[in-house]
DNA sequence: CGAATCCTTGAGTTCCCTCAAGAGAAGTGG
DNA sequence: CCACTTCTCTTGAGGGAACTCAAGGATTCG
């Protein structure tokens, strides 16, 4: 795929003219990386950002004991490291190629003149870090006022949402290390709670296709109403 | 002091012209609360965001069960709920005066017109969303990877930064209870928290002063790499 | 089929929360 | 200015959720 379609693909660049996609395909560096790489790491110059055109994506922060905090997974089409572009000179963060991924580097200073040039694409980036500000508040909310099972049910029904809510079986896109990384926990613990969940008839797991089999005992775990027995 | 002098004072705003300044003083509403008083609440439709113009403002989640996770201070000149301009349409938290605080109101629609025409007011703009998701992101990090007295330990060096690292004497800006809920905990634990922290000759604190007394070894608490014994 | 990775299960420990009550500070009114 | 209420903070005892350490089972991949 040439580089002008894969940029057309990428929701944060719609509205953008024939000029301007040229332009931009202009200073695009493409880049593969493959499973298990690092695509930078936390300190890190922040000279530009990254879009995704295929792969998978994990930013995570690190303890010095080694314990990994996942804090977001993109997919294809989705930016990261945005935020580096705007604020601050260094990565505040680690990003790691979860499957063998493509992405396109745009340098921080020729964005910013496209940026300055069209509204429209500012308001994407806008609407784009105001998403992800609403995610972090929510993470912030349930690691502090929810325990594991609450945030697991929340997850797990956030899935079913964006998977088309038709069926009951969602696809935990990551495995379950990376999963309780995500829950900010460990594989043991989501291990263990999993397998309660299941012995209670809330959920049925199998690899990583899970059935949630009662929505509304899943609700009431994520909010607290109900306790995990 | 004037709308327009007023609004002069608000970094956000800064880099717009004599006509845009006397735009924006059109549209805003001047409001006071007083302290305890609820500026909004979860879910509340998001018409606008705010500047704080003078007082003291935290936003807040809140757990089923009445715990509260404060996600932000904001005090003079910060803006706060912009991200309900550019993303969904409803507060993601509440807001409440933590003193008698003034504030102007700006509508989402009379906001989304003034910063098509003015790509600085965008980037500016900009920037301080990506400075509160380098905020989150450190947040989620302390709460996840961190202890409460690492925790505690950051917030205080963080606070020595902020404060002109001069003198060792920093001042908390609100009450025990608060900070503890800034910082994921409770009252008693921070309460224990500090005690030790003082016995063990980290810091002095008297009421909201707080000496640090032992930069080093608050940095290696933050870090992990040394624990309360 | 074997090696490596990922996941699960068990036993023990720790941090922090809950519950309860007392001490201190701050604001109000006589 | 002092008693009073009220709010805030501190201290203690007990319990629970989740982490650490350790090892066994399941999957995946070459």
């Amino acid at each position: 795929m040439s580089i002008k379609e894969s940029l057309a693909a990428v929701p944060l660049f719609k509205g953008l003219s024939e000029q301007q996609y040229d332009e931009l395909a202009m200073v695009v560096v493409d880049q593969e990386f493959a499973r298990g790489r690092t695509i930078f790491s936390e300190g890190d110059d922040g000279v530009g950002f990254y879009v995704i055109i295929s792969g998978q994506v994990k930013i995570y922060k690190l303890s010095p004991e080694g314990k990994e905090q996942i804090l977001h997974v993109f997919g294809a089409g989705e930016p990261f490291a945005e935020a580096a572009v705007f604020a601050g000179s260094s990565y505040p963060a680690h990003a790691m190629a979860l499957k063998n991924s493509r992405v396109f580097f745009i340098p921080r200073s020729a964005f910013r003149e496209l940026i300055k040039d069209n509204p429209s694409l500012a308001m994407n980036m806008m609407a784009s870090l105001s998403m992800r500000l609403k995610r972090f508040a929510h993470m912030i909310e349930d690691l502090s006022l929810k325990e594991v099972p609450g945030r697991l049910a929340a997850h797990l029904l956030y899935l079913g949402n964006e998977q088309g809510g038709a069926s009951d079986e969602v696809e935990l896109q990551i495995g379950k290390a990376h999963l309780a990384s995500l829950l900010g926990t460990i594989p043991e613990t989501l291990s263990r709670i999993l397998t309660r969940m299941q012995k209670q008839g809330f959920i049925d797991s199998a690899g990583k296709s899970v059935q949630l089999l009662d929505r509304q005992g899943l609700e009431e775990l994520a909010t607290g109403e109900r306790r995990l027995g």
